[in-house]
DNA sequence: TTGAAAGCGCTAACAA
DNA sequence: TTGTTAGCGCTTTCAA
C-alpha cells in the first residue's frame, strides 16, 4: 500500500511507479547528454534545420562551446525569419510578404518559389511582429465562466467558422465581474488581437462601446443595440414562453420562476435572465396564468436554485412547477426536491434553460430549452470576420430561436 | 415600436422583447449621431484623451472631416505609446521602458514623474510590440477538453498563483489529436507566449520536447520526465489503490476497472490512464485479489463508461464494485447500471477519479479520488516562472498525493 | 511586377 | 543616472 500523504516529490525520479516501463520508452531526464548541441551565441554561422522552422546557430569550435562539462543544454534555435525566406527563395522581402497575406503584385511563378522555399525552411510567420504593422490573425474570446457547460457549444461554433482561415482563437480565462472583465479585455487589446467575442459579459454598455471602438468587437447574449459592435442572442423571452406553454400543457397553473437578482439599471433589460424573467410573466398572462406569476430572485448559481427551491417549496401553496432560469440552477432546485422528500416529476415538475450535459444526463434528464449554442458561435465569427473586413459596415443584431427539448423532470400536474 | 434596423432576425417566434425598456436606457442602434467625432487620418494633431490610453487625432476642420454626412463613425483613436509618454514627462523613452520594467538605472524622481505621466495619459505598454524585443508577458495554457469540469480547477490554481505578476494567462481552445495540439502550441509560439503550460496532452514526447526547446514549458499530468521541461503530475497509482482499499475495505472482491485503451507504446506509460490501470492491478494483487482482476479497455468518455459497464453487467459473475477510470466514465457505468434495473450502491457500487462538480453534485454523489487540481495549477505556474527565469535550470518533477472523496455510490458489498 | 527603405512600439547595447 | 541609437520581424509606401 502506497501511503497517501500530502507528498511532494522534487524528485529526479524518486517515484516508483512503472519506472521499468518509462525507462524502456524514455532517456530519464538527468542522464540526458547535451555535448552534441550547441550554444549560445546570438548569431553564428546559421544552418538551416531541414523543414523544422529553425535554424541551429553554430559557434566557433562545437566542443569548446560545450563548455567543457559536456552536459549543457543547448540555446534554443533562431527562428526562421522572413529574411531567410527571401534569401533562400532569392527573392525580397516585400515579395514574401505579399505571398503570405496573398496580396496584389507577385508573378505566379514567384509565388511557387516561395512557396516553395516556405515548405523547404518550414517558415511559419511571427505573428507578434505581424500585428505591429498589420494583422495578428488572432481572435480573442471572453467567457465569464469556463464552468457552465453551455460555453463550450458556443465556442465550438466560433472555431468551426474560423476552419480554413489563418485567424485562432484564445480564449480569455474566466471572469466574474466588471473588473475582471475590463482586465482580460485590455490585455487583448494591448496583445494586439484582430477582434475580440464576448460572451454574456457584465459590462455597462458603455464600457463594451469603448472596448468595440478599439478593436472589432461582437457581443453574445446581450440584448442591448450599438452602432459600433454586433451582437447574437437568444430570444430569451420565446424560450420562456416555451417552457411555459409546455407546463400549461401539462396542466400546471402553479407555475413558479427563479430569477437571477440584477440591480444594475443600466444592464438591467439587456441581461438574458431579466428577458427570461418577462418572457415567464407574459407567457403566464396570456396564458390566463396571471395571477399565478410567482418570482423568487437569487442568482444564476446551483446554491441559488437551492435556496430558490427551499422558499418555494415552504409557501402554503406550494407551486407543482418550477421553471429554473438555468439548468444550473435547476440542479439546485432537485437537490432542494430531493432534500423535501417529493418526487420529481410526479409531485413537482421542474425545468430549466440552456440545455447542458447536465441537463441531457440520463438518469437526470432535465427537461430544458436548447439555445443552438454552436449557430450562435458561428454567427457571431462570421460578424466578427465581416466587421474586421469593414469597421464601418452597419451593425447587425442575430437573434436565434430556441427550442423545447421535454425530458423526464416534466409531466402531468397532479390531481 | 421602432424596428432597430439594420436588423436580421433569423427566428421564426419574433418575440418583441423589453424593447420600450430598452429604449429607456440605450439609444437605439441607428440613429446615434457621429457628428461629433472625427476622422480617419493617421497623423494629425494629437489631443491627449485625458487617461483614456487613447488620443484623438484631428485632422483639418472638423465639419469638414465629418464628411458632409454627419453620421460617420470616428476613427479608433490612436494608441498612447511610450513616446507620448516620454515626451509628456519629458525624459527618453529608455528611462520609461526602465520604470516599466522595474529596471536598472533610473533615480526615484524619475520613477515618480515617469508614473504620473503613465497615469495621466492612461499609457498601457502595447504587449504585442513588447515582444519583439523582449517579453509579452503573455501565458498560454493548452486544456485537452474545455467540457471536462476538473480543468478548471487546474486553470484556477495557475492564475491565482500568476496574480499579482504582470502575466496575463490565455487558454487555447480544447483540442483533441496530436493535430490540433501542434497546431495549438505553434500558434502560442508564433505569438511570442512566454511560456506555455501543456494540461494532459497526447503529443508524443519528441513533440513536447520539440516545444519545451523554444519556449519555457510546464507539462501537467504526463509522467514521462526530460532535462527540457518540468512536470506536475497527480500519482495516479496512489489514487487508484485508494479507491481499491475503499471498496475492499466494504467488503468487495469482484472490483472491476474500466479504462482508457491506449495503443501508442512511445505514450503508454506516461498516460494517467495507464498509471491508474497499473495503481488498480497492484492494488489489487498486494490485497490477495489478483484472481480477481478484471479490466474493461474503452475510453474516457461517457460512451466509455456505458459501453464498459454493459460488458461487465454481461458477465454471468457480475462485479459487486465497479471503479471507473474518471467521473465522466462513471457517469456512463450509472446511466448502463439504471437501464439494467440495478440499485446503486445496494446491488453495486460505483466509484469514479477526479473529482468533479458531477461527482459532487447532490443526488448523483460519487464516490471519487480528489486530484487538488488547484495545487497542481498553482505548481506549474510557480515552475514555468522559475523556468522562465532560468531556461536552464534542472528540470523539476512534482508529484501530489490525491485523497478519496467517499459518497453514496459506494457501501459494503452485497450478501 | 518587383524591391528598397521606412517605420510599427518597444527593449537593449552602448555612450555620455 | 541618463539618453542615443540600432534593431526585433513584419507590412507598407513608393520608385524603379
Amino acid at each position: 500500500m502506497i501511503p497517501p500523504r500530502p507528498w511532494v516529490t522534487f524528485s529526479k525520479a524518486g517515484g516508483q511507479t512503472l519506472e521499468s516501463l518509462l525507462r524502456d520508452v524514455k532517456v530519464p531526464c538527468s542522464a540526458r547528454d547535451w555535448a552534441d548541441a550547441a550554444s549560445s551565441g546570438r548569431r553564428g554561422a546559421d544552418v538551416p534545420d531541414g523543414g523544422t522552422g529553425f535554424v541551429r546557430t553554430l559557434r566557433g569550435n562545437v566542443s569548446h562551446a560545450a563548455g567543457g562539462s559536456g552536459m549543457e543544454p543547448p540555446a534554443p534555435p533562431r527562428r526562421v525569419t522572413i529574411v531567410d525566406v527571401a534569401r533562400h527563395a532569392q527573392v525580397s522581402t516585400t515579395a514574401v510578404s505579399k505571398v503570405l497575406r496573398n496580396a496584389y503584385g507577385a508573378s505566379p511563378e514567384m509565388r511557387a518559389r516561395v512557396r516553395r522555399a516556405i515548405d523547404e525552411l518550414g517558415y511559419r510567420p511571427y505573428a507578434a511582429a505581424r500585428g505591429l504593422r498589420g494583422q495578428t490573425y488572432t481572435i480573442g474570446v471572453m467567457l465569464p465562466d469556463i464552468r457552465n457547460p453551455f460555453f463550450p457549444e458556443i465556442l465550438d461554433g466560433i472555431t468551426s467558422r474560423l476552419q480554413g482561415t489563418d485567424y485562432q482563437v484564445f480564449l480569455g480565462p474566466g471572469c466574474n465581474g466588471e473588473k475582471e472583465e475590463a482586465r482580460v479585455t485590455e490585455a487583448m487589446i494591448d496583445r494586439g488581437m484582430d477582434g475580440i467575442v464576448l460572451v454574456a459579459p457584465v459590462s455597462s454598455p458603455t464600457r463594451l462601446e469603448h472596448v468595440a471602438s478599439v478593436v472589432p468587437t461582437v457581443v453574445i447574449g446581450r440584448h442591448g443595440c450599438s452602432p459600433v459592435y454586433d451582437t447574437v442572442t437568444d430570444d430569451d423571452v420565446a424560450g420562456a414562453a416555451l417552457i411555459v406553454s409546455h407546463l400549461a400543457g401539462l396542466g400546471h397553473r402553479r407555475i413558479a420562476h427563479i430569477e437571477h437578482h440584477e440591480t444594475d439599471p443600466t444592464r438591467i433589460a439587456e441581461m438574458p435572465n431579466a428577458q427570461r424573467a418577462d418572457g415567464y410573466r407574459r407567457a403566464m398572462r396570456s396564458l390566463g396564468l396571471a395571477d399565478e406569476i410567482d418570482v423568487v430572485s437569487t442568482s444564476y448559481t446551483q446554491q441559488g436554485g437551492y435556496r430558490g427551491a427551499k422558499e418555494l417549496l415552504g409557501r402554503p401553496h406550494r407551486p407543482t412547477a418550477v421553471f429554473a432560469g438555468a439548468d444550473i440552477v435547476a440542479m439546485g432546485v432537485l437537490e432542494a426536491v430531493a432534500e423535501a422528500g417529493l418526487s420529481v416529476p410526479g409531485e413537482i415538475s421542474v425545468a430549466g434553460y440552456d440545455n447542458t450535459t447536465f441537463a441531457a444526463f440520463g438518469p437526470i434528464s432535465l427537461t430544458s430549452v436548447d439555445q443552438a449554442g454552436h449557430e450562435i458561435g458561428a454567427n457571431a465569427a462570421r460578424l466578427l470576420l465581416e466587421r474586421i473586413a469593414d469597421r464601418h459596415k452597419p451593425s447587425v443584431q442575430v437573434r436565434l430561436s430556441p427550442t423545447l427539448v421535454p425530458r423526464r423532470t416534466t409531466s402531468a400536474a397532479p390531481e
